[in-house]
DNA sequence: GTCTATAACCCGATAGAC
DNA sequence: GTCTATCGGGTTATAGAC
C-alpha cells in the first residue's frame, strides 16, 4: 500500500531485480549484477532504495501488486469457464517453464525456499504473494457454484491448487522437464472431474437418505 | 554408489552440513560456518573434500542412501496398510516442521529451488533424491492393489504426493504456521478416498455398460 | 539525482609446518 | 590428518564531487 513514487531509474532497478532475482536467486544477484543489468550506478541504487534487501521488498510488492493485470488478465483473457480458469493459470506457468527450458518457475515460491529466515517484512510480503493468488483461484472455485459439492472447501481446495503448481514446477525444474509439472496437473485435473461428478450426484438426488 | 570410506572428521563435517544448510541453506552456510559446526579445522575439511560444492554432494549422496533407514523406516514402523504408509510418511514431515516452529521444511526441496543453475552432478542428486521419495511411495501405491482403481498411473499419483507434501511445506513455512500444509494433505486424503471408492465400484460392477 | 572511488568486510581456497 | 596463517577476490555499502 505504501508504494514509493514512481522514477524512471527506480523503475529500472526493479525490473532488474525482478529478472535476476527469478533467474539467479536473491543471494546469488549482487548488487553490482543489479546495477549492470539496470544501466545504473551505486549512487542511484543507494539513492532510492536502503539497502539490497529493500529492492526485494520493491520485488515483492511489485509482484503482489501485479498479480492482476500482468499474471490473471493475460492467463484469463479468452477463458470464462471458472474451471478453466484456474487451468489457464497453471498453463501459463506450463508456458514460462518451457520458455526457458525449465530453468525458470516461480519467482515468489523460489524466493520462500531460498529465505531460510527472512526478515519480517520479506516473510510478510512473501505471504500476501501466496495469499493473493490462493484468493483469486478461490474466487474461480466459488464462481463454480454449484458445479462443485456444497460442503467443499473453496479455500482449501485453492491452497491445493498453489501447492500442486509449486510443487510442479519445483520438480519440473529440477529434471529440466515439464513431465512430472503435467503429471500433477493431470491428477488435480482428475480430482476436480471427480468433484463435478460428485456435485452432479448431488444434484440429482437431492436426498440420497 | 561411489561411497567414500566413512571416517569421523569427514562425518562430522557431513553431519553440520546437513544441519546446517537445512537451516540456513547452501549459500548462506560459510565454509567457516561448517569449521566451526563441526569442530575441525579448514586443513581437514579441504583434505576430505575438493570444495564446498563437494561437501553438498555428499550430503545429497547421505540423504538419498539413507531415505530408507533414516525416514521411511521410522515412519513405516507401526503402520502396516500401504496407503496409510503414505500418509505416515507424510506426517514426519509434519512432526518437523512442528518441532521446528514451521522452520524446517523438505531439505532437498529447499536446496533444488535456491540453486537456480547447479553444476550437473549436484543437479542429478536432487534429481535422485526426488525419484527415491517417488519410487518409495508409488511402491505404497502399487501395494494397495485394486483398492485403486485399475487404470490410474500410480507413478502420477506418487508425484502428485511429491508435490503436495513439497507445495504444503513452502506455504507452512513461509506462513509460520502448519494450518496450509494441513489443508493440502486433507485434500490428498480425501482425493484418495474418492478413488478408493471408485475402484470400490469397478469391483461391484464388472462390467458397468 | 548521478557519478566515481573506495572503505570495511567476508568469502572460498591454499601453503606449509607439524 | 591436523593445525595456523594468509592470499586474492568479491561483497555491500559509503563518501563526496558534480
Amino acid at each position: 500500500m505504501t508504494t514509493p513514487a514512481s522514477h524512471p531509474t527506480r523503475d529500472r532497478i526493479l525490473a532488474a531485480a525482478m529478472r535476476l532475482f527469478a533467474e539467479k536467486g536473491y543471494g546469488s544477484t549482487s548488487v553490482a549484477d543489479l546495477l549492470r543489468e539496470a544501466g545504473a550506478n551505486s549512487g542511484s541504487l543507494y539513492h532510492f532504495f536502503p539497502g539490497k534487501q529493500d529492492v526485494l521488498l520493491g520485488v515483492l510488492e511489485t509482484y503482489r501488486d501485479g498479480i492482476g493485470p500482468m499474471l490473471l488478465e493475460p492467463a484469463w483473457r479468452e477463458v470464462e469457464d471458472p474451471i478453466e480458469r484456474v487451468f489457464a493459470l497453471l498453463a501459463s506457468y506450463r508456458e514460462r517453464l518451457v520458455a526457458t527450458d525449465c530453468t525458470y518457475g516461480c519467482p515468489i515460491g523460489s524466493l520462500a525456499l531460498e529465505l531460510h529466515e527472512p526478515d519480517p517484512p520479506v516473510r510478510r510480503l512473501l505471504e500476501a504473494n501466496f495469499e493473493a493468488w490462493t484468493e483469486a483461484v478461490q474466487g474461480c472455485y466459488e464462481a463454480a457454484g454449484d458445479r462443485l459439492p456444497e460442503d467443499l472447501d473453496r479455500h482449501d481446495l485453492a491452497l491445493f491448487t498453489l501447492t500442486t503448481m509449486e510443487g510442479g514446477v519445483m520438480l519440473s525444474r529440477t529434471a529440466r522437464d515439464p513431465t512430472p509439472f503435467d503429471a500433477a496437473v493431470r491428477t488435480l485435473r482428475s480430482h476436480l472431474e471427480a468433484l463435478e461428478a460428485r456435485a452432479g450426484t448431488q444434484l440429482e438426488d437431492p436426498e440420497p437418505e
